[in-house]
DNA sequence: CTTAATACATAGGACTCCTATTTAATGTGC
DNA sequence: GCACATTAAATAGGAGTCCTATGTATTAAG
């Protein structure tokens, strides 16, 4: 039908006003806002150029020099060449910045609750819509890409018939199922538009 | 087990940031900025009072305040004194901000058609999670309350066998599925608490 | 070795968003 | 009917986002 389609963008809506909201609410207890607080736990993750964040946090380069430019008054980042490329700029976490990322939560404690009170199908089933989604965003080039199952050379979904788990990860050799897909995986190795495609052809088609 | 969790974080971060930075895509052609373009279309849909429209969009008061009066310098919306309450302001849209307002999208067109590639099933299913999480987050007094499925006094969820349409809605007198469920609907009469609470329960338990 | 492209930084400007504080209107208790 | 909180907005002051446009290195390409 797809008039549930308007009701969905609604509801992602609410979440993303929320969301935003919460970030405030968050950063202001360390004395940041939400960007800076983004960009700190980004670098605090791994050192990143400037156009690099820029692009993950969808803003202009020049904003998100803005927001370096105040994290670096504050002591919390530093910028550095970066050896391989006199022009860019490594931005990277200083002592007091990475204290501080680590003490930032990852989201408010209520989305956290929220999440947790769905039931485990319910929850694997959630990631695997939001894995869909975030992949059409990423065919379209509205987001960058990420580390996921679906863009990886070594997922194969719907081989097994085990309908708990039936993906494959041919890196670790493993049945998993929908909760276990990954959307930033240290082992991802890129797959050819072919895979990506084929992949998410599968793992939409509701078994 | 709950390691899923974080994912779906992770999965809501980047799609709340996507969502930001459209935001100031759409806007930016209708040149208004995010908070400007969400307040426009609030006011276009009902003419608000300012503390309501700041509870909405989780901003301050005086926020709100500054977002409103930048909108009113553009000739978009107006402020009225509410008949009821000499202290309070009616916000509402003028003939160019209702004009404009009806041409903005309510969500950018790649992400219309990221949810519409999704199987039936798992649109309905993705409304019915997200609809409870919206409701955990407004039982936490996170968000403000909506006219929803789940508050409402007419829901009777999971009360037919049939698993396609197993709800009911008591005051259209109709079964209907997951795909079927309200955010804002206009025949919401709020439930009680014990109403809502067993709402909640009934529909998170998978049938 | 010029020309183009790329990576940042900066300048200027509109505006968000905050915390007070002020002004106005409405309730409340005596 | 009157002081006294309460509530709704507006305003002031300030930091900072975010934009476009421009400047400044550095690298890549012809």
């Amino acid at each position: 039908m797809g008039s549930d389609s308007k009701h969905i963008i609604t509801a992602l809506q609410r979440l993303a006003m929320f969301w935003r909201a919460s970030q405030w609410l968050v950063a202001k207890d360390f004395a940041l806002n939400p960007t800076q607080g983004e960009v700190l736990t980004r670098v605090a993750a791994k050192p990143e150029r400037a156009v690099d964040l820029a692009d993950m946090l969808g803003i202009s380069q020049a904003s998100l020099s803005d927001s370096v430019a105040a994290l670096d008054r504050k002591g919390l980042v530093r910028r550095r060449r970066d050896p391989d490329d006199g022009r860019a700029r490594m931005i990277e976490v200083t002592r007091a910045g990475a204290s501080l990322a680590e003490r930032m939560p990852d989201a408010p404690a209520v989305i956290q609750e929220a999440i947790a009170g769905l039931a485990e199908d319910d929850r694997a089933g959630l990631l695997r819509c939001l894995s869909l989604i975030i992949r059409s965003l990423q065919e379209a080039e509205a987001i960058p890409i990420q580390r996921m199952c679906l863009t990886c050379h070594y997922f194969r979904p719907h081989v097994h018939t085990d309908p708990v788990r039936p993906h494959h990860c041919g890196f670790v050799d493993a049945a998993f199922g929908d909760g276990g897909l990954r959307l930033d995986c240290a082992d991802h190795e890129t797959a050819t538009e072919e895979e990506a495609a084929r992949n998410r052809t599968r793992l939409s088609a509701v078994g």
